[in-house]
DNA sequence: CTACAAGTTCAAGTGAGCTTGAAGTCAAGG
DNA sequence: CCTTGACTTCAAGCTCACTTGAACTTGTAG
């Protein structure tokens, strides 16, 4: 498949597919012209790097994803079903935070007790500030995850 | 308060507060030395700030919010839950979204159906590409959201 | 008075995730 | 042969949400 196929088939545009395949997240063969020709396979990655995305992973923690896959021959179905189990995990973490984001917007916010410094919701380390740049590590605890 | 006492109990970063303060999110006074002081509701204003920004929405997004609250007066419970309700809805959106790649996850990339271009879950409008830049009106729709 | 920490402004830098533009190549149709 | 359109590379640009650095002023402790 020619990349504008591809991207019409994926709904990325071609210049994500070029940049996702610098990254090494996909890969091509290239006809005599020098023009990409991509494998149908691609397809089912670029899947997984849309769905992936939306769950919240970045590009270079889906390329960890994706290097797990088998080199040398189109991934099956259990190859995929190995990779997805991790994300259930992620998918229910995020969701729970966002459960306990929802019950905290009621019950702290709409209280008194939203300190920040004293709040569990808020602050469930109950970390000091100063611990790391800026508010991306509040409530859910430092980027290891 | 100092900038350094709003950080420190609030756990963001004095440039960040002031880059909010640019940005119009929060208000500070100046002491005659020039240095800002913090009214003690500024707490209340900042965790708005970073749990929604966890729910997902932009700082553009969360000033509009933030401007609907009474100008003149430190907002009380009432103010901060008419606020907090259009929340809830987003969040259950995000939730309802993250089930359905939950379960797209092992229906569809497990199996053979996922073609991008037919499967409902990845493409629920079935639109085409081109309709927009890059990935991120998939799935979830275009970004009126 | 001297340090020094903490504050200020403003401009520039960062990183993620792409997009856009310039300049050029290649294949097909008229 | 000429145009058109799809492709190529590479560099630069963009948005978001901040951070960092330079240069400078203020407040406080010894």
């Amino acid at each position: 498949m020619t990349i504008s196929e591809v991207s019409r088939r994926s709904g990325v545009a071609s210049s994500a597919l070029r940049f996702y395949e610098d990254k090494g997240l996909i890969e091509s063969e290239r006809a005599g012209s020098g023009h990409r020709r991509f494998d149908r396979s691609v397809l089912r990655r670029i899947a997984f790097i849309v769905f992936a995305q939306r769950v919240g992973l970045s590009l270079a923690e889906i390329g960890v994803e994706l290097a797990k896959l088998p080199p040398g021959r189109v991934p099956d179905r259990r190859d995929w079903s190995r990779l997805s189990a991790r994300w259930s995990e992620r998918i229910d973490e995020r969701i729970d935070e966002l459960e306990r984001l929802k019950s905290g917007l009621t019950e702290c916010i709409g209280c008194g007790c939203l300190s920040l410094d004293r709040c569990k919701l808020a602050n469930p380390d109950d970390r000091a500030a100063g611990a790391g740049p800026g508010p991306r590590y509040w409530i859910s605890g430092p980027p290891k995850s």
